[in-house]
DNA sequence: TTATAAATTTGTATTGTTTACAATGCAAAT
DNA sequence: ATTTGCATTGTAAACAATACAAATTTATAA
């Protein structure tokens, strides 16, 4: 299947599921699209009237500390979320400031740190620059 | 030597040297804890009593910009500053907050992002965890 | 079912970081 | 001496994120 359950998702997760719960997990997984706090609160709104963002700010918090959302500060300016909790790499455009999901290379699986004295919990790879259409345009 | 001369550096990236450009660089260059914009700006601030935040803001984006420093995003909560620009991976512990420099893995270096559509300008990688001091103490 | 407790949500107030912007300062060039 | 252009300063404002307490919902027990 494409998308994953919402409700399955927060169970197999351990996080107890409420009706905010489900349709914020539910707009991750359907919109791949690296939201931000006030996306997702502003798209389900609507939905959701009486929705409070101090809600969104909570529940991105505690799905990500179950592990079930990646958090991504990437942007220096806001937060980021990802449903997609599979291991791969990010690229952001410097220019346009689009996210976008990026195939680890190969070998990085066999690339762990050296000599450290840490339990590593999160390994956050990404890379900056400028993207093709960005390149198109400016370029000339 | 241990410590590159801070006028040096700003002439090597192409940024016009002046008093406060120089004495950040300098900060940069001698205290190698990551600092944030505050920490160099109350650091700075008894030697140059008249510093302006603003002033601290602006030129660490442009030592970032030029490539003379770089900008870590990875506690969400605060920006810190990097006057250490060779490739080198870093570590946050989530219970202390520290960061620390982390060698890269011999790897990396031929770990290049797969089939993408854009020119790579900077490559960051970190990992999140628990640093041993803090497992010591909570472990027991 | 009702009562009680626990968890979740809401909304406001607040904090703190970062940016915008206009005024000022400064130094090199004319 | 004047101009030009960049850098700096300081205030105001924008904005993200948090704290907190009240309200609501859900779960549990009687």
């Amino acid at each position: 299947m494409t998308h994953k359950n919402a409700l399955d998702t927060l169970q197999a997760y351990g996080i107890h599921p409420s009706v905010q719960r489900i349709a914020i997990m539910d707009y991750l997984l359907k919109h791949r699209t690296h939201p931000t706090v006030d996306e997702v609160y502003v798209a389900l709104s609507k939905a959701i009237p009486t929705l409070s963002k101090t809600t969104v700010y909570n529940t991105l918090r505690i799905f990500s500390e179950h592990g079930a959302a990646l958090m991504l500060t990437i942007d220096e300016k806001k937060v980021c979320f990802d449903g997609v909790v599979t291991p791969h790499a990010h690229f952001m455009c410097k220019r346009c400031g689009q996210l976008a999901d990026v195939q680890l290379p190969g070998c990085f699986r066999e690339c762990q740190p050296l000599g450290v004295d840490f339990s590593v919990e999160e390994t956050h790879l990404y890379y900056k620059g400028i993207c093709k259409s960005c390149a198109t345009k400016a370029g000339v």
